[in-house]
RNA sequence: GGGGGUUUGCCCGAGUGGUUAAAGGGGGCGGACUGUAAAUCCGUUGGCUACGCCUACACAGGUUCAAAUCCUGUAGCCCCCA
């Protein structure tokens, strides 16, 4: 039996953006399990934390007794969804989308339990790709069994369609077609799988409601929909984007170190909603920490517990650990006598360079060079000035002498010397 | 087709024939403060082993002891007339 309490907690934690017939919804929810689908965009090889609100949500449907769909658009992404899109997109070729689909797939492991352990299989989760369906579908059937109930005027109402056709990039007939193949998903997943519940970021409210009417028209069913706010900063912005992109989930792209900072450094006015949205932690605490935000907000206690919980959640235990470390090592004192491969533990995430082990001998190795070596600086100018403003730190000792000369004294470990240009910037030399 | 205007450093924007590597602002980068924050304040922002040298004000020439500043041509942008 499912549990009861979904619906509520979802309510508590915000995650109700809107939603069609509420009361019809919590009937069904309580009646026996359902089935939940979410669609997933494979633009990349790895999903983003923009994706984990999402994946989330159909964790939480998962843990309340219910089965949980993950759709990887293989047939959608190639048309490209115009929601919240100002642009028309470039089409994804067939080989990269597959690669895609594939990434994306290995890591929803981390949030669903798709049956490998065992266990009772009626809330298994099952991962579908849509060009599965779609691929055989001719252009001739899918007009008169999908277009047939698409009246073009509702189209033209909703949102996606009317602000790009209003917008000087327009929209192409192939975006503007991209609502009936969503739509069509959503029977198609009714009609196999017993799907009655699609759930989304509320930017796809348009194509989920077109879904339910085409449920309606096409096989007299009632389909509900469910839409969670957009996980946006206070000012407006898309979380989970920095200046140098994206935070990913693929601890190649984004290491475990990175993804922990980004979240420990989340805006006051951003990590209760962060916590409320992306992780299970009780209420209870959540007021507990939102109380410890208000009244003394420099210690950051719900960034830290976010940052750690999220850490570990994606990146196991391990990770975590990793993280940890290197945050205490890079925002500590001084690094002490090290071995290489702590260091290179530790410093994973900084980019390292190679430079031959002899510019220590004789005179030394000029620290202006050893700066636009390590590619902290672009020029010797830039160099110099960064020594002179006393931005510059060697294995995290401030060096103001531009004329320094680095020996072997100062290795931090037997060939590695840790540089450091302002707060964050890190770099490795290697002396081989 | 004819006439006029404009073109400055990462961006915007001042600029007198000679202390102009170029005011001011933004952005960037450092530093202080702080909570690895925001706000604020300070410094810095062409290159060079560097109290000096080199390269720079669309591009190419010219006038001058001296040019971002004057002249000619070329190109981009803007406006007006046909």
């Amino acid at each position: 039996m499912p549990e009861q309490n979904l619906l509520e907690e979802l309510t508590w934690r915000g995650l109700i953006h809107q939603c069609t017939d509420e009361d019809g919804l919590a009937k069904l929810l309580a009646s026996a399990p359902q089935t939940v689908y979410i669609g997933f965009d494979p633009t990349a090889d790895s999903l983003h934390v923009g994706s984990m609100m999402q994946l989330m949500m159909l964790r939480r449907f998962q843990t309340a007794g219910h089965r949980p769909i993950a759709l990887v658009g293989g047939a959608t992404g190639m048309i490209g969804d115009p929601s919240g899109k100002s642009e028309e997109r470039n089409l994804l070729s067939a080989e990269q989308l597959q690669k895609n689909v594939d990434g994306v797939a290995a890591q929803m492991r981390r949030f669903l339990d798709f049956g490998d352990a065992g266990g009772e299989a009626s809330s298994h989760a099952i991962l579908l790709n849509n060009f599965e369906w779609m691929q055989g579908y001719s252009y001739l059937e899918f007009l008169r069994d999908v277009g047939k109930s698409f009246p073009v005027g509702a189209m033209m109402g909703k949102e996606s369609v009317r602000s790009r056709l209003e917008s000087e990039s327009g929209l192409s007939y192939t975006e503007f077609s991209y609502m009936l193949l969503q739509a069509y998903d959503f029977v198609h997943l009714s009609r196999e799988h017993g799907c009655l519940i699609q759930a989304g970021g509320s930017d796809q409210w348009g194509n989920i409601t077109a879904g339910i009417d085409l449920g309606r028209r096409m096989l007299g069913k009632q389909l509900f929909g469910i839409t969670a706010p957009l996980l946006t900063t206070s000012d407006g912005r898309k979380m989970g984007k920095t200046e140098s992109g994206a935070i990913w989930l693929d601890p190649t792209r984004t290491s475990p170190y990175q993804f922990y900072q980004y979240w420990r450094n989340v805006d006051d006015a951003d990590v209760m909603r962060c916590i409320a949205y992306l992780t299970e932690i009780e209420r209870a605490e959540y007021e507990e920490l939102n109380e410890a935000t208000n009244s003394d907000p420099g210690r950051r206690t719900a960034q830290n517990r976010l940052a750690e919980w999220l850490t570990e959640f994606v990146h196991g235990q391990e990770g975590l650990a990793n993280a940890l470390r290197a945050s205490k090592m890079l925002f500590g004192g001084e690094i002490g006598v090290q071995t290489d491969a702590s260091l290179s533990e530790i410093f994973a995430d900084v980019p390292s360079q190679e430079v031959s082990r002899d510019v220590l001998e004789g005179e030394g190795y000029w620290i202006v060079q050893a700066l636009q070596d390590a590619k902290l600086a672009n020029s010797g100018g830039e160099a110099r000035r960064a020594v002179k403003e006393g931005g510059v730190y060697v294995n995290n000792i401030r060096a103001s002498d531009e004329k320094q000369r680095l020996t072997s004294a100062d290795l931090a470990s037997e060939t590695v010397m840790v540089i450091r240009k302002g707060k964050k910037n890190y770099a490795l030399l290697r002396f081989v």
